[in-house]
DNA sequence: TAGAGGTTGTTTTTT
DNA sequence: ACAACCTCTA
């Protein structure tokens, strides 16, 4: 029992209460995750079987660190635990059970993408003002019912939402809701959101099996619980219901979800659900040092709805906090870049102990620029993920097709890519005559001469034979060689060939990649199902950093607040400290929307252990042009006797915007104390500025700029690109038309060429 | 039907 | 800045 040697006596109790409703209410770096895993271990050591254990979190990153840790403690053992997202576990579970609600057992999972083009159609459709019914708002209202388990029949039949809508003017609300619910059964589709509702009905119109769960998953525990929105306490409800054994943790200072429905109050009301809950307070801090905690706790006194704790820590003191102040963004990233640099030679540290959060991923590019600028290795977490990618859901539309004829998305997606002369007035017409005939739009293009004529029947006709013969193929073969079958004869490999620019080159990798990565399915060993199909199941629910090879490379993390919470780095950047930006605009209309922002800035600055950074920008671009900002309200709620100003940034020197600058180049002001620490800036010019993004396109190409024969490029050679600039090639490989050179150049790294493609001069010495 | 060229809106955060 | 959407012409 030496995992419970390390532990305090809170964290120990916690763990040891195996049996009956348990509530941990865990600050932040108060061992959470360590408190969940030797909880798991402690369960399987006292007999219970890995079998009967669901452990359940918000995402993929939570669930596969949880995962490694177990692995690490129980073995083999914990293999046979459910452990995931509640939207992956969910989606297993419905694929097993979806023919009792009427939906086939491979059907699809929208992601937003797909959920906001069906809206958009039907919207088209039904002629609505597109300003009234904006797709955004269309689609989270929609979302809102469904994670309140609000279905579009009483959607329609209840009088306050009715009214609500109406009064808005958008009393056709309900009938979009019905028509996009039809819509996405008839494609054989779940969103999100449905693999949370669709579970509820399951479990609630079918008691076998209900049951069934119930005694399957005897012990279940939820981390990040104050996240949790009233589909998914209502799930864990039900399935807890008989055995009770029900253990949430969680931490109401850091609900940062509540724009997608979380409800605080399912952890602030959890004692009502089951009286004999046992609570347990974990209060020490291991992470962080005093100075940072004591901010944490001022920023979030400024809240009033809360669970009552006392956060502390009896590590050192250490650092004041650093807040920086720029002059743009540009300037941010550049400050912050410097300053990792400075401090990891200073420091001895490694580019692995620095994080940089962000309130929006829009931040990310300043960011990058500077660090690039630099030479500083990064890593940016979330945004676009590699699954996101056009050409990526280009195939995979292909592939989901192949599994699910009925996928009305996917095949819009792809009946006219690669261009096949399928135009939108003809796939218009295929939708009219589905709608028509109550078929499927696969169905009218299986059989197009019934409901069309002119030419497009041939054309279809082509289309859906191909798409058969993908069907019959994906039966037989593995994984990797039907995706590469379609690929090919789908004809995405041949058009992405054919596109020489440099972007057109990196999606052809990227398919290449996405290809790699499936045979590298195809050859696991660990699984028996190898198929395509079982590829596909959950691909929608990957994540940006789901596929990462080299997840241990030293590098500097970049990303979202959102997305580093439960993660800790001994140095953290926040930036972007500005009213409208952070608090977001968006937040400022309601007090609950305020004190979720500032959760946000409490999570954020709770990541760092050591050392905790905070700048601002006075101006910054957004939507192309160049705005002033004021630093945010948040830096005046914190005690200014744990700040530490630095205002050094000087504006660079050599730059385009030499005329702007002298707006700019201003006195530093003064740090008064008291409310007013943060001093309005002074407008810079207002104009806008021009810019290219400096990195992409700053290089200026020589006069005699010429491209050269590279047949006879050597390694050690130098070279100029029209736009990556002067580099040096440092490997060659391949063999004759495809040889790929590595070549490293100076503003901008390492970059990967094939010289059948790329535009080299070679450079004379 | 395809492609060019102009116009408009978009940005909060994740599954 | 950028992408999605629209309109016009070949």
């Amino acid at each position: 029992m030496d995992y419970l040697a390390g532990l305090n006596p809170e964290q120990k109790a916690a763990v040891l209460q195996t049996k009956g409703p348990v509530m941990i209410i865990a600050g932040a770096g108060s061992g959470k995750t360590r408190v969940i895993t030797f909880r798991v271990a402690h369960l399987i050591n006292s007999g219970v079987d890995s079998f009967n254990i669901l452990v359940l979190t918000f995402t993929n990153k939570a669930a596969r660190e949880m995962r490694e840790r177990i692995n690490h403690i129980c073995g083999p053992e914990a293999k046979n635990i459910w452990m995931g997202t509640f939207h992956s576990v969910f989606a297993k579970l419905l694929r097993v059970e979806a023919e009792k609600i009427g939906y086939p057992s491979n059907f699809t999972i929208y992601d937003t993408d797909d959920s906001k083009s069906v809206l958009r159609a039907i919207l088209k459709e039904m002629n609505l003002d597109d300003k009234l019914y904006a797709v955004n708002f269309v689609l989270n209202r929609i979302s809102a019912a469904k994670n309140n388990l609000v279905g579009w029949q009483e959607y329609q039949q209840n009088p306050q939402i009715q009214a609500d809508d109406q009064s808005g003017g958008r009393g056709k609300l309900g009938v979009i809701y019905q028509t996009y619910v039809q819509r996405c059964y008839r494609a054989g589709a779940m969103d999100f959101d449905d693999l949370l509702y669709k579970t509820n009905e399951l479990l609630k119109l079918h008691p076998d099996v209900l049951n069934k769960y119930q005694q399957k998953f005897k012990y279940l525990m939820v981390d990040e619980y104050q996240d949790t929105n009233f589909s998914q306490y209502l799930i864990v409800k039900r399935l807890a219901a008989v055995n009770e054994n029900i253990c949430v943790v969680g931490d109401d200072a850091q609900s940062i979800y509540a724009f997608r429905g979380a409800n605080i109050q399912n952890i602030l009301n959890f004692e009502k659900d089951y009286p004999d809950l046992k609570v347990f307070k974990l209060e020490q801090n291991y992470r962080s040092t005093q100075n940072i905690v004591n901010v944490a706790n001022s920023i979030i006194a400024n809240n009033k709805d809360q669970l009552k704790k006392n956060v502390f820590s009896e590590k050192e003191s250490g650092d004041k906090i650093k807040v920086m102040r720029a002059y743009s963004d540009n300037e941010e990233g550049k400050t912050v870049a410097e300053s990792i640099m400075q401090d990891r030679s200073s420091n001895g540290m490694k580019w692995n102990d620095f994080a940089i959060l962000y309130r929006t991923n829009a931040q990310s590019r300043s960011m990058e620029e500077a660090l690039r600028k630099l030479n500083i290795p990064y890593k940016i977490y979330g945004g676009l993920s590699f699954y996101q990618r056009k050409e990526i859901k280009d195939l995979i539309a292909y592939f989901r097709l192949t599994f699910n004829p009925n996928d009305e998305e996917a095949l819009k997606r792809v009946i006219n890519y690669p261009k096949r002369g399928i135009g939108d007035t003809t796939v218009d017409k295929i939708v009219v005559a589905a709608d028509q005939h109550n078929i499927t739009l696969f169905e009218v293009v299986l059989q197009p001469a019934q409901y069309l004529d002119g030419k497009a029947p041939a054309a279809l006709q082509a289309f859906g034979t191909m798409i058969q013969s993908f069907q019959v193929l994906a039966k037989n073969q593995s994984a990797y060689d039907a995706a590469l079958y379609i690929a090919q004869h789908s004809g995405v490999l041949k058009d992405l060939y054919a596109d020489k620019s440099v972007e057109g080159l990196n999606r052809y990798e990227n398919i290449q990649e996405l290809l790699n990565g499936i045979k590298e399915f195809s050859e696991r060993e660990d699984i028996e199902e190898k198929g395509l199909d079982v590829f596909m199941q959950d691909v929608a629910l990957l994540t940006n950093d789901d596929k990462d090879k080299n997840k241990d490379a030293d590098t500097v993390s970049l990303m979202t607040i959102h997305s580093s919470k439960g993660l800790e780095f001994p140095q953290v950047y926040v930036v972007g400290l500005e009213e409208n930006l952070f608090p977001s605009q968006m937040s400022l209309n309601s007090r609950s929307d305020l004190e979720e922002e500032r959760r946000l800035f409490y999570v954020a600055v709770t990541r760092a252990e050591r050392k905790l950074s905070i700048s601002y920008a006075t101006s910054r671009f957004k939507f192309g042009t160049l705005i002033n900002s004021e630093p945010s309200r948040f830096l005046d709620e914190i005690d200014a006797k744990y700040l530490e100003l630095d205002y050094s940034a000087k504006p660079a020197q050599s730059s385009f915007f030499d005329d702007e600058r002298s707006a700019w180049s201003r006195k530093d002001t003064n740090k008064s104390s008291g409310g007013d620490t943060f001093s309005k800036p002074k407008p810079a010019s207002a104009a806008p500025v021009k810019t290219t993004s400096i990195l992409a396109k700053a290089h200026v190409v020589s006069k005699d700029f010429k491209v050269s024969d590279t047949s006879n490029l050597q390694v050690g050679m130098q070279v100029e690109h029209e736009r990556f600039g002067f580099g040096k090639v440092l490997t060659l490989e391949g063999t004759k038309p495809d040889i790929k050179a590595t070549i490293f150049f100076k503003e901008i790294g390492q970059k990967q060429l094939l010289l059948k493609f790329a535009k080299l001069s070679i450079v004379n010495e």
